[in-house]
DNA sequence: AGCACGCCGACT
DNA sequence: GTCGGCGTGCTC
């Protein structure tokens, strides 16, 4: 059992004065009887590590160090965290095993459906499962484990009797809710209607989750942000649905870790939650959702970057669960799971969808011709009557396509972008009434020639909330004007009362009005299309959906006006209120350009030679670039950082992930210098 | 990640 | 002649 002889070498003639260390036990600890070797995941980030390494329990901890706890262990000459993934009989490893320092709680944090999954997600997103566990399970939180446990609330789905009318309007609605119910695991893509004030959608997710609970399973509920998670949990207490958690990150750690506990230790099987939640020990998980899967907060921004649509979509496979993905609008992926016959859509029929929804008019710079030059205006003509006249009936959304001050001017006369006299770079408005900087240099733009027509006078053409804000009262004199956004002083407003006002918003950040907007206005529809990403198109349809969702139908005089020059697919759909339809015309062109998610891509961003390193290292993939990445160079350097695109088709996506992990690893272990950062699938891919 | 061991420059 | 640079290698 001891090592070999060979370790006991004889030095002799050394001082014995260190030898009086050694002993500070008399003997080997006693070793756990059954199962003595632990299987660990030690918490450290270099991609070479991620493989599990045993230790020896020792028998004090036999009943502590069971599966899923977090413990310290000896590693090289540190002491590091890890946790336990295994209890085994035997070793694999050939040499002599250290014992298990100490455990750090006995609460098996990581169940083995989370080890799988998180397991799976780092081969998926080519990261280590150190890396996912980081983002699954919240940092631990002393005092409130040690808190007494809430008894275990009454079993939901005993409550009231099961209703599904918020399911009614939708083809294959009914079923769904009945398969689940059934505990049967379907999965859909569903495009929500707007209903009265907006807030059908948390009703029918609530209903969806109650069918669920009658099936005896649990359910997790993954949405955007806090308010969406608020509106969740309004509708299920509505819909009878008790004890559900809330999971958000930034409620801090001690609620989050309480709530994790709650969901760990089962006294809830609902949960409802941000990104991170969709790691979420759920017991008996039957369904999982994703609401809103386009807004760019499911995407996780730390390694491995995966993002919480997927992580849901493989967790249903995983565990058996049904899944749903909803929204106002259609994302390019959900529609991918339609068109692989993976998820079936839920939608509403073109009748249902009519009597529903606002009417919808496009003013372009074509329908506004006959205006003349005040035509060119922000506010033209016919959105300011528009605007004029729905104040009779209500509150009036008005949507601007960025936060915070003008970023960008132009010239007063031509309209060309004005850029800074000495290195080119746009200039923009950092703070009211401020001269015009350069965004990149930061010189002050003091004596500005446009370089096109030789006007001395700059506007603005990107205008931001404040600042519309601002205009807007000044042309609707005695009309209250609330702003809501991050940036607005009043901050995101969840709410605002049904008389009339202007309600100015950025998108996200739309309030909800209790009997709906008269009407909403859009604006500058040409800045909202245009943008170098692949989801610009994408994303500008799903806020303006999410804007006009919010306003009354049709037949009650609801309209939703789009102003400025946006690109015409764009418009169309959001005019024909076909996301569905959208989003497929998109899906079918990203897979004529082998653009993701028709195929399967891999960014490699980092100083060039590490770049080109780990691309060496990858075989079958088609590669582009490199190519230099725009912004700044990283700091401590000059040359910027580089970006290469790997492009697979989708049945070699998880082959790329694996040589790209199995590269990273090469790489951590040569100590390749740099900074490398690899993501699949990234969503900002430009 | 840390920390060892291991071969080539400027200093006591 | 040593102290010490950080280039490979390992950690159960």
């Amino acid at each position: 059992m001891d090592g070999p002889a060979a370790e006991q070498l004889a030095l002799e003639g050394l001082p014995v004065a260190p030898a009086r260390r050694r002993p500070r036990r008399a003997g080997p600890v006693p070793i756990a009887e059954s199962a003595p070797v632990a299987r660990v995941c030690v918490d450290l980030p270099p991609p070479h590590l991620d493989r599990p390494f045993e230790y020896l329990v020792p028998a004090s901890m036999d009943a502590a160090a069971r599966p899923g706890t977090r413990v310290k262990v000896r590693f090289g000459a540190q002491d590091v965290d890890a946790y336990v993934l295994e209890r085994v009989d035997e070793a694999e490893h050939e040499g002599a095993l250290a014992p298990v320092r100490r455990v750090v709680s006995g609460e098996p944090v990581v169940t083995p459906a989370v080890l799988r999954l998180a397991r799976a997600v780092a081969d998926r997103w080519a990261g280590t499962l150190a890396d996912v566990l980081r983002l699954a399970v919240p940092p631990r939180h002393a005092r409130v484990e040690a808190e007494d446990v809430a008894e275990l609330p009454p079993a939901h789905g005993a409550g009231r009797p099961l209703s599904g009318e918020a399911w009614a309007p939708y083809r294959g609605g009914a079923a769904f809710l009945q398969h689940l119910a059934g505990g049967g695991t379907p999965r859909a893509v569903w495009t929500a209607l707007p209903g009265p004030a907006g807030e059908r959608w948390p009703d029918a997710i609530a209903q969806a989750v109650a069918a669920c609970a009658v099936s005896g399973r649990g359910s997790l509920v993954v949405v955007p942000d806090a308010r969406d998670l608020d509106r969740v949990l309004a509708a299920l207490e509505a819909a009878g649905v008790e004890g559900a958690v809330r999971l958000a990150a930034d409620d801090g750690p001690a609620p989050r870790y309480r709530s994790f506990l709650a969901v760990l230790r089962g006294r809830s099987r609902v949960v409802v939650g941000t990104r991170a939640s969709a790691f979420a020990p759920v017991a008996d998980l039957g369904l999982v959702v994703c609401w809103d899967d386009g807004d760019g907060l499911h995407a996780e921004p730390r390694a491995p970057y995966p993002h919480a649509r997927e992580v849901l979509a493989l967790r249903a496979e995983l565990e058996g669960a049904a899944f749903l993905v909803g929204g106002a609008s259609r994302s390019v992926e959900a529609q991918a799971l339609v068109a692989t016959g993976w998820a079936r859509e839920v939608v509403a029929d073109r009748a249902t969808v009519r009597a529903r929804t606002p009417r919808v008019r496009a003013l372009t710079s074509v329908e506004l011709a006959r205006e003349g030059p005040a035509a060119a205006a922000r506010l033209p003509g016919p959105a300011w009557r528009a605007i004029r006249e729905a104040l009779a009936r209500g509150p009036v959304l008005v949507q601007v396509p960025r936060a915070g001050y003008v970023p960008v001017v132009a010239c007063a006369r031509c309209r060309a972008a004005a850029r800074c006299g000495v290195c080119h770079g746009p200039l923009g408005v950092p703070a009211h009434g401020a001269i015009p900087t350069c965004a990149w240099c930061a010189r002050l733009a003091t004596d500005w020639r446009c370089s096109e027509c030789g006007h001395d006078q700059l506007r603005s053409v990107r205008v931001g909330s404040e600042r519309t804000a601002e205009e807007l009262g000044r042309a609707f004199p005695g009309v209250t004007v609330r702003a809501s956004g991050s940036r607005a002083a009043s901050g995101v407003l969840a709410t605002v009362p049904d008389g009339p006002a202007l309600v100015v918003a950025t998108p996200g950040a739309e309030p909800v009005a209790p009997a709906g907007y008269a009407a909403a206005v859009l604006l500058d529809a040409g800045v909202a299309t245009s943008g170098a990403s692949l989801r610009t198109g994408e994303d500008a349809l799903r806020r303006w959906l999410a804007a006009a969702s919010l306003v009354r139908a049709a037949d009650d005089g609801g309209q939703v006006l789009v102003v400025g020059d946006g690109e015409e697919r764009v418009t169309q759909a959001l005019v024909r209120w076909d996301p569905a339809g959208f989003a497929a015309r998109e899906l079918d062109e990203r897979a004529q350009l082998a653009l993701p998610p028709a195929v399967r891509v891999a960014t490699v961003t980092g100083p060039r030679e590490a770049v080109a390193a780990v691309v060496a290292r990858v075989d079958g993939a088609e590669v582009l670039g490199p190519v230099p990445v725009d912004g700044p160079a990283p700091r401590g350097s000059l040359v910027p950082d580089v970006r290469t695109v790997l492009r697979v088709p989708r049945a070699h996506g998880t082959a790329l992930a694996a040589e790209l992990r199995a590269s990273l690893a090469v790489r951590s272990a040569r100590r390749e210098g740099g900074t490398v950062r690899v993501q699949l699938d990234p969503a900002d891919l430009t």
